[in-house]
DNA sequence: ACACGCTACTTCGCAATGCGAGGTAGCGTC
DNA sequence: GACGCTACCTCGCATTGCGAAGTAGCGTGT
């Protein structure tokens, strides 16, 4: 039902992922994760992922004025990021894998 | 990293999955967590689920008096807990489709 | 001129939840 | 009788996604 609890911990790895593709700023970003699926996230969320994931090293961020609105904040993966993102879709594959042969054990149906 | 915030609202489900197997007890149902995969797992946190889950509704329970050692609190899937794990499930497999065509770099740049 | 809507970012405080720490207790073994 | 395993519970904290609100640039329609 809600998606809500399903994000915790994994919002930075989605971004960080989404980074990998292409800088991108706060906006833009939310609009890709919602392309990709993750269509009930909020704006707020990403802003506050972002800021962590800068706050840890792992992005660094240039502004770029746009004549198209406001200001935009660019961030890229450095090579912490992307070294957390390999590190961290290892761990979320081996997580879902163990999920899915809880579920599988005698078949959720699908 | 730390697989805590990847259980958050996953749990639930790995306990109903647990359950639909056999009845269990707490301390059994976290043996079982652990033996699956989710090594890390916290006594607390189970206890604190099956209430949780009793408490919504999803869950019935019986104490089963043992000559091994202290009694034993038997929990059960009854109805609406067997609609809510396959509910869960759907929901978790939309969602970790969804964030391993992130993470295999589909979906956002194509 | 003004309202509206989209873009774009920020701050605040709340809700949910896994977990560590601590406590109680039965039972067997050394 | 100290230790260790089983088995349960409570308390409070840390993390984190999110809603709500605010600020602001810009274009369109009336």
């Amino acid at each position: 039902m809600d998606t809500t609890q399903l994000l915790k911990g994994v919002l930075d790895l989605a971004v960080l992922a989404v980074l990998r593709a292409e800088d991108g700023y706060g906006y833009d970003i939310m609009r890709r994760l919602r392309a990709a699926g993750l269509e009930e996230i909020g704006d707020a969320s990403v802003y506050g992922t972002l800021r962590r994931l800068f706050n840890a090293g792992l992005l660094t961020t240039y502004v770029v004025p746009s004549e198209e609105g406001p200001h935009r904040k660019y961030y890229a993966l450095n090579a912490a990021g992307r070294d957390q993102l390999d590190r961290s879709g290892k761990v979320w594959r081996a997580f879902a894998s163990t999920m899915d042969s809880l579920l599988d054990d005698r078949g959720v149906a699908a």
